[in-house]
RNA sequence: GCCCCUGUCAUCUAGUAAGGUCAAGGAUCCAUGAUUCUCAAUCAUGAAACGCAGAUUCAAAUUCUGCCAGGGGUACCA
């Protein structure tokens, strides 16, 4: 079996289907699996200005090797379509001879109108062999430009399914290729390329998606008129993920122009951004896998990988204080200079030991930091818990000047007070969160956060699941990961 | 327009090939309660579906017909 990605830009949750797919069916019955780069020459040069335009990327075939090599996958061989281009001319030559190819002048539009609409033939399609040899060597040496000539198998015109009367094989395309240059003017299309590929590879099985059904008859067709062996086609149905857009191409625009930061922003849902976020690889693969090969169209919610990554990473993820967007609170008439809070790093699993979270008073005043979403909850006379520390009672809340003043209440824990999360004035480092939106939360974490190591999940309380990537200058910088 | 495919809880899925074992099972989500010094996790309970209409049959989620609804293809993209 072979993975074809188009090296358009990183591998994203979307393409990850297709390759834990197939990856999964080469496992389970002892197959083969080859890494085909795909990458023909996509969208024509005069095309190449528009958002749309679909090309190659050149550090897409390591953004795309990254991406499998965190997915565990292996492959046995690579391939470039952009290497065999050759071949693809040999096997025009041939089918031109056989008559079952011709060179076509016809416009898409008028293609579509006069011929393909009404099942009748174009004129170019009665053309000798001779001809078409002829003109398809013009094509190759550059006689013809972009749109003035393609080559068509002849299918045919009478086929029920208009998706499928003489298909376009071959086509001119005057655009750069980041592999081969120019070197090439004449490109194939993405079935005709399978057809001859898949058969020379030695591919038995073929797994991709519903979309591409079209192929399949276009490779049978070829694969009929060489007397070649058959492989065996299996499909899969479209999937929508209804809260996440997702596209390589926008992707790659908001990277080019700055509004990403690179392939690994979790804008773009790349597998290189899932790993920053602390996403495991094993997560996606059960989540995917068990959607199964059904042909239905799925509607995949990303709380269903979230809830598979959380069964991974909870039980190892240390339990950290952090407060988002912070406002002060004043504590007057605390009895004591010190209280040392020592919550678990784990409560799960107790023999990782505790942290250290100091409340320190200065005049019977201990002033500490919660966040603003417990903040606006917050009503005068109230009695609240700070989390593995006391009981206070507020006096007065101004949010409007960010103003909170609060006594001492008692120590002892009591469960009909609300429990919030806090963190000393005098001892906090800066915490930044990136969003899955490209937004960033701004907040103060406990000071033990500065010993933590990177890219080890860890859970902010009461906030969310988080992967830090960096700490400089008592700053940490960490990527969302889930509630 | 023309072709093709798919319709089971909010979502994903099991069951459809050989009609009875399905008064439809599991997971996620949601709700309630227990537990917990986290709004997490854990445990318990609950809510929740065979697209519709006919037909065949002792018996239909499963077979047949019609309808309806979604998706895909119809690109000089992949």
């Amino acid at each position: 079996m072979r993975l074809a990605p188009y090296p358009s830009g990183a591998l994203h949750i979307g393409n990850a289907r297709m390759i834990v797919l197939n990856n999964e069916y080469v496992k389970r019955h002892g197959g083969e699996l080859i890494l085909f780069y795909d990458d023909t020459i996509g969208s024509p040069k005069s095309l190449r200005d528009s958002p749309k335009a679909k090309y190659v990327l050149p550090e897409a075939y390591d953004l795309i090797k990254e991406g499998l090599e965190w997915l565990g996958v292996k492959y046995s061989k690579v391939y470039y379509k952009s290497d065999r281009i050759d071949i693809f001319y040999e096997y025009t030559e041939k089918l031109i001879k056989d008559d079952v190819a011709y060179v076509c002048f016809c416009s898409a539009k008028k293609f579509k109108e006069k011929y393909k609409n009404k099942k009748e033939n174009c004129p170019h399609r009665e053309q000798s062999i001779e001809i078409n040899l002829k003109e398809w060597n013009k094509m190759l040496n550059g006689k013809y430009h972009e749109q003035d000539a393609v080559v068509r198998l002849k299918t045919g015109m009478d086929q029920k399914d208009p998706a499928l009367r003489d298909q376009i094989i071959m086509r001119i395309s005057e655009a750069e290729h980041p592999k081969v240059g120019n070197k090439y003017i004449v490109w194939p299309m993405l079935e005709f390329s399978w057809a001859i590929d898949d058969h020379l590879i030695g591919v038995t099985h073929i797994l991709r998606g519903a979309d591409l059904i079209k192929e399949d008859f276009i490779e049978d067709f070829i694969w009929e008129h060489f007397k070649w062996k058959k492989a065996e086609f299996l499909h899969y149905g479209r999937i929508n993920f209804p809260d996440i857009k997702l596209s390589k191409t926008s992707a790659r625009n908001n990277i080019q122009n700055g509004l990403y930061k690179g392939w690994d922003d979790p804008r773009t849902w790349s597998l290189q951004s899932l790993k920053k976020r602390g996403i495991r690889p094993e997560a996606l693969k059960e989540a995917l896998l068990d959607l199964g090969m059904s042909m239905t169209g799925i509607t995949f919610s990303v709380n269903w990988l979230y809830s598979k990554n959380k069964d991974i990473i909870d039980e190892i993820s240390d339990r950290y204080f952090f407060v988002e967007d912070p406002i002060l609170i004043e504590i007057d008439e605390v009895p004591f200079e010190e209280y040392i809070a020592e919550p678990f790093l784990l409560p799960s699993s107790p023999e990782k030991g505790k942290r250290i979270i100091k409340g320190k008073s200065k005049d019977k005043q201990l002033k500490i930091f919660i966040a603003s979403s417990d903040a606006k909850k917050l009503k005068a006379g109230e009695i609240i818990r700070l989390k593995d520390c006391v009981n206070i009672q507020i006096l007065s809340v101004d949010l409007k000047n960010k103003n909170i003043k609060a006594y001492y209440h008692s120590l002892e824990l009591n469960r009909d007070y609300s429990i919030i999360h806090w963190v000393p004035e005098d001892e906090k480092i800066n915490v930044q969160i990136l969003k899955p939106d490209g937004s960033i939360s701004n907040g103060y974490g406990e000071i033990n956060l500065l010993k933590i190591p990177m890219n080890k999940t860890i859970q902010l309380e009461r906030y969310a699941f988080v992967n830090p990537v960096k700490l400089e200058h008592r700053e940490l910088f960490c990527y969302y990961s889930h509630k």
